[in-house]
DNA sequence: CGGTTTTGACCGGCGC
DNA sequence: GCGCCGGTCAAAACCG
């Protein structure tokens, strides 16, 4: 079961996903990049609940199954040659795992915010490395800590709410 | 030293 | 019930 982010942009050949080895968040040289937003679909919901528990940080019990908070998805391709994509947040790869028809596995990142559980994934094509998928799930809830670029910028404009 | 990354293992869900 | 898959966490290693 994969996810419907295939349906999500104009993909011109495969429908493979992909993502970028080692990718660290450097300072994101984006230089041309290319941006398509598109709103994710109503089937891309699951249980996305922000009771992670992290290592001694416990708020609030909540039950599985009980109320699901529906996390706003945002899924956009970008071009670009790097698989850095900067947007002046503070990310922290927890995990990077190898997805079935694609060669290169994915990228897990999360804010390094306390209390801001915002998720974000890498997925690179097999077949066409120039383009990358990028998901946000969540929600900053702080300010951008630094002016990078002006990618910060572009994202703030492009903030986009879906239709959930 | 702290923060972050890296790899592996584990978990939960669902499919058959 | 078992197998499969995706997703997450964990400990250790590495960097600045």
């Amino acid at each position: 079961m994969d996810n419907n982010y295939s349906m999500l942009f104009p993909c011109p050949p495969s429908s493979s996903y992909t993502i970028p080895t080692s990718g660290l968040m450097n300072n994101g040289q984006s230089s041309n990049a290319f941006l398509g937003l598109k709103p994710s679909n109503n089937n891309i919901d699951h249980h996305l609940d922000d009771d992670h528990h992290v290592k001694g940080d416990e708020s609030s019990v909540r039950k599985k199954g009980e109320k699901k908070a529906k996390k706003p998805k945002y899924a956009f391709q970008t071009r670009s040659q790097v698989d850095i994509l900067d947007d002046g947040y503070r990310w922290r790869k927890y995990g990077q795992k190898a997805v079935k028809n694609n060669k290169f596995p994915r990228s897990y990142y999360r804010c390094t915010h306390q209390g801001c559980n915002v998720k974000k994934q890498v997925q690179r094509l097999t077949r066409d490395e120039g383009v990358v998928v990028t998901t946000y799930e969540g929600v900053h809830t702080h300010p951008i800590e630094k002016t990078t670029d002006n990618f910060e910028h572009i994202l703030s404009q492009m903030q986009i709410y879906t239709p959930f």
